[in-house]
DNA sequence: TGCCAGGCCCTCTTTAGGGCCTT
């Protein structure tokens, strides 16, 4: 698979429509199946962070005082990421913030995002939940830190997209996994499944 | 005025409803 950069938020809630903004982001460069390299940083917005997300994530908003602007990390990250695929679990969450992050500074991104939560229902049917800490449970994958913290996530969503590579080329039979198969096996329908795989592995 | 996420996916579906998943 080519190389691939797997990223992770934590935000104040769930939508940058309605306000919220990001706390922490996470990105992970894949790459031959290894880690090389790692981006993380919380940064400062000055939105308020509810007592419910504090609990959750463990990101308080004392700990956002001495934050880097946001401004500078998405700089950061998105030069870190540069052009490659990203990857996220539930991208359409991830890509709403990346985008509304982006637009702050000026920039557009231009990659596509792959979803490892869409690639999960589709290569783990039978999986108890697509969640993220289930899969790593079902799939026998390391915890990587604490849930609800970016980098930890992120490297965790690392581990479960290689290992729905694995799937792919061991239970599938497909020899050459790439972003672009991902990204038609995400979108297949169900009933297309099968079909868009058999075609995967005649490649 | 009043409401406030939204995309995916299943089913007792398609003239719809509700659960999952992300924080």
């Amino acid at each position: 698979m080519e190389t691939v950069a797997v990223i992770d938020f934590e935000t104040t809630g769930l939508s940058p429509g309605q306000g919220d903004r990001a706390t922490e982001i996470a990105a992970v460069i894949l790459k031959d199946g290894e880690i090389i390299g790692r981006y993380q940083s919380l940064m400062n917005t000055g939105a308020w962070v509810p007592a419910f997300i504090e609990s959750l994530t463990g990101i308080t908003n004392e700990m956002l005082r001495s934050a880097p602007p946001a401004s500078l990390v998405m700089q950061e990250v998105a030069d870190f990421v540069g052009d490659y695929p990203l990857v996220a679990h539930n991208a359409s969450f991830d890509s709403k913030f990346w985008d509304a992050e982006m637009a702050r500074i000026d920039r557009t991104r231009r990659q596509e995002f792959v979803c490892s939560l869409l690639l999960s229902r589709r290569i783990f049917p039978k999986a108890p939940s697509h969640k993220l800490s289930a899969l790593i449970e079902y799939a026998n994958l390391p915890v990587a830190g604490r849930y609800h913290r970016a980098l930890a996530d992120a490297e965790m969503a690392a581990s479960l997209l290689q290992r729905l590579a694995h799937e792919l080329r061991e239970q599938h039979k497909v020899n050459t996994v790439s972003v672009d198969l991902l990204s038609r096996i995400q979108r297949a329908p169900k009933s297309q499944l099968t079909k868009c795989i058999a075609h995967a592995r005649a490649v």
